[in-house]
DNA sequence: AAGAACTCCTGTTGGC
DNA sequence: TGCCAACAGGAGTTCT
């Protein structure tokens, strides 16, 4: 589900409730998500009070009063929920309609005290927990070997050029390869390239250098990620199937997309007569418009 | 060793 | 209407 629009705006959701928080309890419905929850995990979390609340890519870290970070990624459909004080606990049950979720799948509950609760949710569980020491966090296993942030500075034409210098792989692989540059998923890639004018095949390595000089359309791609995310952002990220805030409502930025999901439709650009195309790379689906995009 | 394929899990959707 | 295959925003592991 969430890439990093989708991740920044639960950040943002969360923060204002749990930085300064404590949590009173942590309950765990099951041992495991993805992975097996941390050692102890209950008891390193409980009565600990949160410090900050970052993000990493598409990973949230909460600083907590020992010196510990709690790590946490959503994988495809993990989910936040947040309640205010006193709220009442879900009845087990398949669907509640009203509480807008399948409670079945609640695994982790942060009880606030006078703060509320919020309450993790992930149906298919590709999300996980974690915990390292705030002080070794960049060398923990999570991010060690993890690429640049795509808001921060590093990423830039000349960066790019050098980081997709002789590559083979696709665009899009390479584009959607986390030790490269992290927090991008299939969303933003195809929208990305498809700004970019750049067919989702082409190997990575044409937009690199030519004459020890970045090529312009590495500097454009830098430019159209940026832009891209920062839009996205502002727009409470996109909501397809799962995703919705802290709050429940749900982002907007699908109304956004050119390409991605809509195999079929006319292309938008004024004067193109293709339409979009969808295409499996590594098993995942790329949309594109061939009119835009040559190959 | 890079690149592609397979895997985890459950729910929804579209085609017959 | 019902059944079932295909597909879904991620990413670690295993193959070629």
């Amino acid at each position: 589900m969430p890439e990093l629009p989708e991740v920044e705006t639960v950040r943002r959701g969360l923060e204002p409730v749990l930085v300064g928080a404590r949590v009173e309890r942590l309950v765990l419905n099951r041992k495991d998500l993805r992975f097996a929850l941390p050692d102890r995990f209950a008891e390193r979390v409980a009565g600990q009070q949160v410090k900050s609340l970052s993000r990493r890519a598409k990973y949230l870290i909460a600083e907590l009063g020992s010196g510990e970070a709690l790590i946490m990624h959503l994988g495809m459909t993990g989910r936040f929920i947040l309640e205010v004080p006193g709220a009442p606990v879900q009845e087990p049950g398949v669907f509640h309609a009203d509480a807008g979720r399948h409670v079945i799948h609640d695994h982790v509950v942060f009880e606030l005290g006078s703060a509320g609760r919020i309450t993790y949710n992930d149906v298919r569980r590709f999300g996980f927990m974690d915990m390292a020491p705030m002080a070794a966090l960049a060398a923990s296993k999570h991010f060690a070997g993890m690429g640049m942030e795509p808001l921060g500075n590093e990423l830039s034409g000349e960066t790019l050029a050098a980081l997709f210098a002789g590559k083979a792989a696709p665009l899009k692989a390479a584009l959607l390869d986390q030790r490269l540059i992290a927090g991008l998923g299939n969303i933003y890639v195809c929208e990305a390239l498809f700004r970019a004018g750049l067919h989702p095949r082409l190997p990575a390595g044409v937009i690199a250098t030519r004459n020890g000089r970045p090529r312009p359309k590495a500097h454009d791609l830098a430019r159209i990620i940026r832009d891209v995310l920062t839009e996205a952002i502002a727009a409470g990220g996109s909501t397809l199937r799962d995703f919705a805030h802290t709050d429940g409502s749900l982002g907007y930025f699908q109304h956004a997309f050119k390409v991605y999901d809509r195999a079929g439709e006319a292309c938008v650009t004024p004067g193109c007569n293709h339409r979009v195309q969808r295409l499996v790379q590594s098993g995942r689906s790329s949309f594109f418009c061939a009119g835009c995009q040559p190959d």
